[in-house]
DNA sequence: AATTAGCACTCACTTAGTTTGAGTGCTAAC
DNA sequence: GTTAGCACTCAAACTAAGTGAGTGCTAATT
């Protein structure tokens, strides 16, 4: 058995796109009137009750209209992916005004496409490569030093080190060189226990405390948690769409989104897998967040340079335009590309 | 004509006091078996009508039990402030244990509040004196300068500076000893012209351009905006409280705690004024910030150092448990100035 | 003079019954 | 294979009656 011909197809996607549109369950007389098939109402129930047979389409309640399911949307995106390309977004100009720092950049990008899509949206900071380009420790007074480290990719990271006894500047000098020497270039994972016990040789007992102060401090700097950021907007606009609007239920969502730790499950989860780089489409059930098995997830990653990745989300009620969604993250792909590149 | 006598007062506290339970309308039965006053349902009506008349209690239609005007609850809030010092929260010891980092500590602060108060929180970074301690200028590579900037109070920030050709050792150790001569211990407003001219003749013609992107960035660190944050979290609890649940006022009252600059104004509006350095109630359209005229907002002011204040605040509905609210925040006035006063 | 009991009245809320209309599935005719 | 016609379903909108918490007023009680 073929599953779908032709026409059952056209009257899928016209059934999805009215639903997209009015939220409302869509009979067989729209149908009828709506597409250019000219069909008479009872001739789309027929293909209309098969369509359900196969699993593509529901009734909420005995006599009402249908309603696409999971599958009918995963059905339709899969369909859609050939692009129309709309009309270029504007939001490059505002953008690169705004981009003096990565993380109000990414603020305003979360805040645009909310703005934009009449979503909610997520955006989240990079995951930069840990590896330490150079240490810099300096006196603050008596008895604070600051470390500044940088990373690959010019991520910078303080941290404030109380003391107990002032340093003489020869001594910072020192603690400079060995951690430089020892630590630049290394990762998180080359840091391990050979090369900290021979570092602290170098550094002299008593300067043991120190360096551990310091190593802390780079891995706090370094451990995701501190400082794996998600950016979200339009949380409001989830009351916009009525089968999310219900108190119950968008207090979940819009706590989701509050509470961003919850979000990050939904890139860590996959962040490795080749797969997700593109764009990806999660429907209903689909996606790894319990509380959202009501919505679409729509996300895409960017890519700061080499290595260096981020990923920014769209979240709204199944029926939300995929094809406008879509054409809109792809397009916010290039504009950050470019503005990454000559920035860079 | 006195005001108010004694037992009008006290039957204006158990209508406030049973509304602020159940959030309905409360009658003259319930205030008769309720209070202790011994008087029959017929007499509380009699001060109630005593009471609408004067504008502290309202009937919000007839038939309907009474509920308290924003002026009832502002006479209620002035009479309560005298606190029955209740359990001492256990907040200390969680807030402590993150409080690596202030940012995050403030993070911390707003969710344990929001969570502990079933309201709405927000908590201001501190406006911190913009006095700088000292500028250190090192080479990331060829193209790159980095700025670390420290600010009085321990306040770090970092600036990556583009060059367009490379620098010498010798050149950037001038750069800093020039930067720091004339910047160190002036506020953004002492760093004026005649010092920028003198400024740039010592650094020498060729690094004017440098000299300038430096004070770029100093100003981009220091200019509020940038840097100013709000820490919101608890926003779904709105939604817990029915007489703001529906999706208007919700939507309006999330979205005002999502789009942080709105919040600012409650508290950049009045932040030098002494009186609002306690804790400070507003209730109802006292608030400055419209779309909360119907809620009621708790602000208190914490210190984090002589001249270094932030602000935390409690949003709810009008009939919030004013009494608690207090109370915590109080204590949390307390404890965040222990942490601080241990930490600096 | 203050308090209270009693009573008629109001009005939001609930419940149950009714109507409406969009939509279906089936069957018989084209 | 397609369509017209018809009986049937069911959520949603409307209506009507009933309920009860609450009020304001008046006359009796303390």
């Amino acid at each position: 058995m073929v599953e779908l011909d032709d026409r059952k197809l056209k009257i899928l996607q016209a059934i999805i796109q009215n639903y997209l549109e009015t939220g409302e369950p869509v009979g067989s007389r729209t149908i009828s009137k709506y597409t250019d098939l000219n069909l008479s109402s009872a001739t789309i129930r027929n293909e209309m009750s098969d369509l359900e047979d196969m699993g593509y389409i529901i009734q909420p309640h005995t006599s009402a209209g249908r309603i696409p399911t999971d599958k009918g949307y995963r059905l339709y995106v899969d369909l859609l992916l050939l692009d129309k390309n709309k009309e270029v977004e504007n939001m490059k100009s505002i953008l690169i005004e705004k981009a003096d720092r990565l993380e109000s950049l990414l603020e305003q990008v979360a805040k645009l496409l909310a703005v934009n899509t009449n979503y909610a949206t997520m955006v989240t900071t990079p995951q930069y490569k840990k590896k330490v380009k150079f240490i810099q420790l300096t006196e603050i007074d008596d008895k604070q030093l600051l470390a500044v480290i940088v990373f690959e990719g010019n991520i910078v990271k303080n941290k404030v080190i109380k003391v107990t006894r002032s340093l003489s500047k020869e001594t910072v000098l020192k603690l400079n060189i060995v951690l430089n020497t020892f630590l630049q270039g290394l990762d998180l994972a080359e840091i391990n226990l050979p090369v900290i016990t021979q570092m602290k040789e170098q550094a002299g007992e008593d300067y043991v405390t120190l360096v551990n102060d310091i190593l802390d401090a780079i891995m706090q700097a370094v451990s995701g948690d501190d400082d794996f950021k998600v950016y979200t907007s339009g949380a409001t606009n989830i009351l916009k769409y009525p089968e999310l609007s219900d108190v119950e239920k968008a207090s979940e969502l819009i706590y989701t989104l509050e509470e961003k730790k919850m979000l990050s499950d939904l890139i860590h989860n996959k962040m490795d897998d080749e797969e997700t780089r593109g764009i990806q489409v999660y429907i209903g059930d689909e996606t790894p967040i319990e509380t959202m098995k009501d919505c679409s997830v729509v996300t895409a990653t960017y890519e700061i340079e080499e290595g260096v990745y981020g990923k920014v989300g769209i979240i709204g009620p199944k029926r939300m335009d995929y094809e406008r969604v879509v054409v809109t993250l792809k397009n916010l792909m290039v504009e950050l590309d470019d503005i990454f590149k000559n920035k860079t």
